[in-house]
DNA sequence: TTATAACAATGATGCATATCACAATTTGGC
DNA sequence: GCCAAATTGTGATATGCATCATTGTTATAA
């Protein structure tokens, strides 16, 4: 039987339980390892668990009928996703993919529930991990309402240079595995606008492209673009 | 000193608790008569207390540095709002101003959080509304980033409708005191954009115009624009 | 390494929707 | 009810961005 709790300790979710509880929960836990371009679920299916990232990336989205992607975040060690379906138990409302491999981590709804119910602290954390994840969401929906595209993809590249960035010698360097298409699907635009657009940002200096990495050398300037 | 349990009773938020409990949270709960226009607070202000409609209407709001407003929610009797601030403490994400004149209730959230770490029934509760309100801001995310100007207002009008909406002869009649301005700020377009589509669909016999009232009369039609 | 497929860049064109200007209508105060 | 002010409707024009078409470039696998 494995002891998972090394991986729960590091999840902010779930620090400072007291190591007891972490162990108990950590038996109820299934970790798998997933490649690149793996699902892990879909947008519509019954929603059974919760999810946290141990290693690699994930990228959250919701389609259309047609087919058009939006990706809601990307995220990695220590987040947590697919939460609400533990408390509503709805259906997911995006699908969850890996883009980069890693090992996810699962705990079922039912096995979870009672923890909420009995630990007000865990409650109150996922309450805070909502909390932010709303304000996220609000921000979001008022940038893609008011901002144009240019500003939507800088202040787009300064969450990812936040979240993801590494501080270099040049400034801080983004290397996720998005193509344009899908840093188009981020911010609601197309493949050809973000090539020209950060084809501009660098002719202005704001940014630099090496591959698929991308370097903010410029944070100053490219927040005029907002 | 007031007996404010009864309203609070009406919220969902709060129903089944047991009547001690709603008493003795009603007696921390302030009651105050708005008008329309006023402002119950600012985005940016340190976020104190959790809000509720008992009644009127109310609009949520964010602004951009030039002044243009994005509407997040219109709410009404029995809503809850600023229920991120009670959980992370940081200030209103979004301004709020009545929209037609009635009571708001407020808690402040001091006296509220010890409510929420002894009754687990409540925080859960809480949850259950954030999880909801995350659900809604994520569909609208996506409309934003890939519906076109007549599918965001559909939408909204259906959803609109669906809140706010009384069944008649004709069919659902949305009758808000909103102009056509607010509409566009609702789904990020103009004022003039809204009034060409609402135009459209009139034309088209999904909906009927009178003042400010629209009445959706062909539900099944409007929802081809989707 | 070369072959082949996926992805990215670039230019030309078109369209949806913003912007502007003004007329028409509605609303609210006295 | 009347008037001023606010809101709404409507046409003309501008433009940001999508779309389409093509070429160039980068990954992947034999």
């Amino acid at each position: 039987m494995n002891d998972y709790s090394q991986f729960l300790g590091k999840i902010p979710l779930f620090r400072d339980l007291s190591s007891e509880e972490l162990k108990e929960i950590s038996l109820l836990a299934k970790v798998r390892n997933y490649k690149k371009n793996m699902l892990i679920f879909l947008e519509g299916e019954p929603g059974e668990a919760l999810f946290f990232v141990i290693s690699g990336k994930v990228k959250i989205s919701m389609m259309t009928e047609d087919g058009r992607e939006q990706i809601l975040h990307i995220l990695q060690h220590g987040d947590v996703f697919a939460e609400v379906v533990l408390i509503d138990r709805g259906p997911y409302p995006a699908s969850a993919e890996v883009i980069e491999t890693g090992q996810i981590g699962m705990l079922m709804n039912d096995d979870l529930e009672n923890y909420l119910r009995t630990n007000p602290d865990l409650a109150l954390k996922v309450l805070r991990l909502m909390s932010k994840r709303l304000r996220l969401a609000q921000i979001q929906v008022r940038d893609l309402a008011l901002k144009d595209t240019y500003g939507r993809l800088a202040s787009m590249l300064l969450m990812l240079a936040k979240d993801h960035g590494e501080d270099g010698p040049s400034g801080i360097t983004i290397d996720l595995p998005l193509g344009r298409q899908e840093l188009a699907n981020l911010i609601g635009t197309t493949r050809e606008t973000v090539t020209r657009i950060l084809g501009d940002f660098k002719k202005n200096k704001c940014i630099e492209l090496d591959k698929q990495a991308i370097t903010i050398i410029d944070e100053a300037k490219l927040k005029t673009w907002l």
